[in-house]
DNA sequence: ATACAACTTAAAGTCAGCTTTAAGTCAAGA
DNA sequence: TCTTGACTTAAAGCTGACTTTAAGTTGTAT
């Protein structure tokens, strides 16, 4: 069963441009044309396209997807190479969300902040506070906002 | 005490050329000037660029920080907005971290495939494959890579 | 056979977020 | 006072990832 470029973006839920673009740069050189030049994706290209769709969310640039590309369609003799690609993209995955997770803490406290203000009616509540009638667990991160960390000696 | 823009540029390790693109683009509302037209950051503006650099962080345009800096020069009146954009921005985070999540897993699954490819010396061995003998914990993904959700009734 | 929607390409356009360049000004030390 | 390094602006340039356009081709339905 043969799909369309038109066809297969509807099922992915993309534009056919971005379809073309990637194929021009690449990202598909396992795609199939009929007689005439069309483009013919098969039911296995689904697989490589979603792994593809899996790197893009994990940061990895268009150039470097295709340098997987093409590992792949050289077989065999890049499997270490894939592997390693994929742990350091689990290790930079894992940092994104170390990294988020620091940014909702911060988020977190800029909602308490706001919530107490709205209540007070003015953020001048928050001035000259006592640092002991803030919340434990944003004490660290309020003291982190008003001195973030030095960079020289 | 204040500093000039390549001060504070290197206390926060990012070029002065950013800090002036900000300051042009509306970000920084609250930067004195010399007589002479130097920008002067005080010790208090560090809160605003680490407010600025967590809603970066957040994924937020510069256009919608903008925004935010001028409710934050506005006063008290906009305390509900700011509430709400916080709130917003929480949940996008949130949805951030599970999607980033869920691509780990991904990256998790192909890197036990290539480490047990790695280990028979071919791609090969994953074809044709009982599908039992695949750990637990990848069979969903496996399924979902090779039959991604459908997109019609 | 013809119409017509969906395909093809190359090339140009768009957008965000900076970065670089050019020409000039400021201010601290010798 | 003069030099010098860091500052100033406006404007142009760059990168990545698409998107749009224009001109033409394919293939299915009538």
């Amino acid at each position: 069963m043969f799909y369309t470029v038109g066809e297969i973006a509807k099922k992915l839920n993309i534009p056919p441009s971005t379809l073309r673009y990637y194929d021009k740069e690449g990202l598909l050189p396992f795609v199939e044309r009929s007689s005439g030049g069309i483009r013919m994706f098969s039911d296995k290209d689904f697989e490589s396209l979603s792994v593809i769709e899996c790197l893009k969310k994990a940061g990895m640039s268009i150039k470097d997807i295709r340098l997987f590309m093409e590992w792949c369609a050289q077989g065999d003799a890049t499997i270490s190479d894939r592997l390693s690609l994929f742990r350091r993209q689990r290790e930079q995955v894992l940092s994104q969300i170390r990294q988020l997770e620091e940014t909702l803490e911060i988020l977190d406290y800029k909602e308490w902040y706001y919530e107490t203000a709205l209540q007070a009616g003015t953020c001048a509540i928050h001035e000259n506070t006592d640092p002991q009638k803030i919340p434990k667990r944003f004490q660290n991160i309020q003291r982190r906002l008003h001195h973030p960390p030095s960079q020289d000696p």
